[in-house]
DNA sequence: TTCGTATTCAACGAGTTAGTTGATCAACCG
DNA sequence: CGGTTGATCAACTAACTCGTTGAATACGAA
């Protein structure tokens, strides 16, 4: 049974996968393309056992896949779950400079910027 | 002495910052403006101990800074951290799907998309 | 000064993480 | 078949995280 997709277990798990430079450069290598577990330890000091434990914490966060080829198993960056990244920092980022332009239309009410755009801000987090 | 803005760790400590649904909720209701301890604590079921440390994680982290004020200490988001954090991703992001336009060329080398742009990708991460 | 409010500090326990080494499994090669 | 390669599993340790409670600090009000 695959684990829910909508979950901020998914979320969490891949914000803290990023918060790690082993991890980071991973993601950074696969940018470029698949790789093996080997191709992927042999930059870093570190076992291959660890590395392989990386690549399961990237796995689990959803921001790679790994494949089968014969004794390899080829590890994909999953870019859709970058984008859930950058969706849920842009939606925050985005309201917090929409704050700003709301305190300047208070401070200059004679020039509406657009004909209000309420915008589709609905979520679930964080409405108290 | 300040620490050194360019340093991973920095990034490190905002992504894991991120991986945290109390804190992400914090950062969520900062993006509507700033906020109190007590006030940030509130929605919460933690002690105000508790959230007074996550608030320190996110300080160290570089996305909000807190003030004084008598004896409340609000806090305030840096929405540059979100910035730099969405664009850390994009870089490979785009460079990701950027590769999958290279692959389209080679499959289709009749039509150039465009006129070899080599593109701004100098950083120190992940060069192997 | 004393009291109340807002927040932080300090010490602690339970749980998690990142690394290690040694053993095991699975697939190819000769 | 036996050996090699590629990767995972298992057990363990050191260090860190998240929450707790109790005490301390800082400021404003009476």
């Amino acid at each position: 049974m695959l684990p829910d997709p909508t979950s901020d277990d998914r979320l969490d798990r891949a914000f803290v996968a990023l918060g790690d430079p082993v991890r980071r450069r991973i993601v950074a290598r696969l940018s470029r393309g698949p790789a093996t577990v080997g191709d992927l330890a042999a930059p870093f000091e570190i076992s291959l056992q660890a590395v392989s434990k990386h690549i399961q914490v990237l796995e689990q966060a959803g921001l790679v896949t790994r494949t089968r080829d014969a004794q390899r198993r080829p590890v994909h960056l999953n870019p859709g779950a970058l984008e859930e990244l950058t969706a849920w920092i842009d939606r925050y980022r985005l309201i917090h400079e929409q704050s700003y332009r709301s305190l300047d239309a208070l401070l200059a009410p004679a020039v509406p910027d657009r004909p209000a755009d309420p915008g589709p801000v609905t979520h679930q987090e964080e409405r108290p």
